[in-house]
DNA sequence: TCAATAACCGTATGGTCGTACGGTTTTCCT
DNA sequence: AGGAAAACCGTACGACCATACGGTTATTGA
């Protein structure tokens, strides 16, 4: 009967708010006052839509998140589609998660104002090992998909591969990110290559074959 | 003629306050009354020894990094004297600052909570991106020790292996930090294990001789 | 049409914070 | 001894903040 309003679209509108001041001024320049501002609307109507200052803070930082995973999902599966190489996709996934550009560095200054803050909140702290645990369990799958295809030895270990080049990819975005120019975005991507190397020591039978042709019968699947 | 005063204990007391609410509560948590009830002095006399809080703040985050350093630094001092193979001495080195223990998970806190506010202070971000360099720089410089003596391929590039190496070590400092459930730290130092065996390929020509015994003369030094 | 109800607004409030400042104490040099 | 100067204290102040709250507006279903 009453007046109504799309609440995920208010929330998003906040939580950019948010995202911009937190990109300009860090946490610090973020109050409830001149986040309403920023988003074009009431206090009253921020708290109308979050009960605490620290609800909207996690919903923005899960927002955040949320968007750099829809964007990678995007990348990985136009390239999956285009039968790019397993050992690739990962790679320009994990590229396109790094600040190699404004807009990707603004979302890592971000990302790393909540990672300090999560040190004393716990649901951001949660948050953030969630995220993490999720991006090795997704590196892990692809490096599984790497051996059913035959780019990636089937004696590896594929999760501590994945926990290792996650922990990597990390480092070289946080070293490059705090000093660009002692640790250029070509020397960092030129490491995760050379790291993806020793995984992805083969190359695709699957997509190396003619078209209709069976794969060779040592992948272990018992058909028939 | 005046009275005087311990400037450095003074401000290594106020710090020391600081690192502990830090540990507690985050940055967050730290007043400048707070920090001066946890010192133990009044606030005008945190106020004699540092004009602004952000000074004070700073000084701390120096302090934190400096007294790594030193720990490190000794550390590093007995395993050389004692003769140790660089590539262990590097690896006991990156252990040594990874919070493995209560104490050095505090540490490490304390060095995120201060990397988060980074984002919006460029003093603490231009204290953060040196040491970050120095740390490089420390390893570039082991590595290079470690193709004297023959553990390392003479044409290995230093630099970039060093860069590679610090970046590694953090990114899974921050995995284990965030989700030591699933990076176990034995996860962590088996990786960076792994890794090191990839430098660090020789053994060393120098500590394998015997006593009294003069090295090769490969070296390169002109004796006469 | 009309009440019911959610969407929305603006301000009031109680508290905390960083910093300024005036006063007091202690020590050292002459 | 005595005064100069720094070490040190406690409070006051102006600003800002998160949240509470009462009032207003718009829309919907009956």
């Amino acid at each position: 009967m009453p007046r109504v309003a799309d609440h995920d679209q208010r929330r998003r509108q906040v939580a950019d708010a948010v995202r911009r001041l937190i990109a300009v001024g860090g946490l610090e320049a973020v109050t409830v006052a001149r986040t309403a501002a920023e988003a074009g609307i009431s206090v009253g109507l921020v708290q109308h839509y979050f009960r605490t200052k620290d609800d909207m803070l996690l919903f923005t930082y899960r927002q955040v998140m949320a968007d750099i995973d829809a964007r990678l999902a995007d990348l990985i599966e136009r390239r999956e589609q285009a039968g790019t190489r397993i050992e690739h996709v990962v790679l320009d996934g994990i590229a396109e998660t790094m600040p190699l550009d404004p807009r990707r560095r603004e979302e890592w200054r971000v990302a790393l104002a909540f990672a300090g803050r999560a040190v004393d909140e716990p649901r951001l702290a949660a948050a953030r090992a969630q995220r993490l645990e999720d991006l090795r369990g997704r590196l892990a799958e692809a490096i599984d998909n790497g051996k059913e295809c035959g780019e990636v030895p089937p004696g590896l270990d594929a999760r501590a591969a994945a926990v290792r080049l996650a922990a990597y990819a990390e480092g070289l975005t946080h070293h490059m990110f705090a000093d660009p120019e002692h640790v250029p975005p070509s020397a960092a991507l030129a490491a995760l290559a050379d790291h993806l190397a020793t995984i992805f020591t083969g190359h695709c039978r699957l997509h190396d074959r003619a078209p209709g042709e069976r794969p060779p019968p040592d992948a272990g699947d018992d058909a028939d």
